[in-house]
DNA sequence: CACAATTATATTGCGCACAATTTTATTTTC
DNA sequence: GAAAATAAAATTGTGCGCAATATAATTGTG
């Protein structure tokens, strides 16, 4: 019983540590550009497709209405993005970049190679990593 | 540029998801225990050693007592610690298990199990991923 | 066309995380 | 031994994450 109880023997607790841990390692280079990571993850959704709907955000990062809807304010009070809702269906609310944002993405674009180079992780670290763990987030994407 | 800011080429958003996933997996299992996974991960620090100090729970989790002492209190409130301070050292609060929270031990100790199933990992899954998740915490260690 | 069911977002409430500051106790230094 | 420095927790404030509920718009059904 001992044993299985040991943080060390945990499947979870290293992933939580280095989850907070790297996001600690964005956290300066983030402050830089006055957003949080939640907030990166959120532009970086956009930047990939300008116009988009809070569902359409939620499903790509796994996150409902209860935590984009205040943090996509946020975003709108440091004028990064608009939120608009849909002529033909007013329950909709498309974001929308503004042009401040689509000008903080060439900054923006440079700061995961400072984190892996502030770790000092090599590029063999980063394919066993994303390999390993992408592998089993879709074994539980098939999962109720 | 577009290529570096995919979401699946960064590093961290992998790993913040499924950190996020296996926690939501764990909580049908915590909640029959009535407890969160943050609070799991403390009792856990003391099932390993019954008497601990705010500090101590904390650098081994990596928690300040910004988090903590709320959390602790909570515990304190589900009768599974007690919290007392030092005799010898007015500064320190001494972390004691409760006889409640020593017998949800042997539920507690199940509960991992139960969570890997339920996903369907492998033990080369399992292994493959903390090898490779506390290879790179371990170079964060020696960090600033 | 009314009314029930569904859909999209918002709101509320709780529990982390973490930075910054404060409080209280102890130790160090003069 | 008093003042300064250090140490341990607590407090405050902000921003997620998520469950549960509410609100409002749209769609489906008789």
């Amino acid at each position: 019983m001992e044993e299985k109880l040991q943080l060390k023997s945990q499947v979870c607790f290293p992933i939580y540590s280095l989850s907070r841990e790297i996001i600690n390692r964005y956290r300066p280079f983030l402050d830089e550009l006055d957003i949080t990571y939640p907030q990166y993850l959120v532009l970086m959704v956009l930047w990939e497709n300008e116009v988009q709907t809070v569902n359409q955000i939620g499903e790509k990062l796994n996150l409902d209405s209860g935590t984009l809807t205040p943090l996509l304010k946020r975003l709108e009070a440091k004028e990064l993005i608009h939120r608009c809702r849909r002529r033909s269906d007013e329950r909709v609310v498309e974001i929308t970049l503004t042009e401040k944002a689509s000008s903080l993405k060439s900054k923006a674009v440079l700061v995961p190679e400072k984190v892996v180079n502030d770790i000092g992780l090599t590029s063999e670290d980063l394919e066993d990593l994303k390999r390993i763990v992408t592998k089993i987030l879709n074994k539980t994407k098939n999962l109720p």
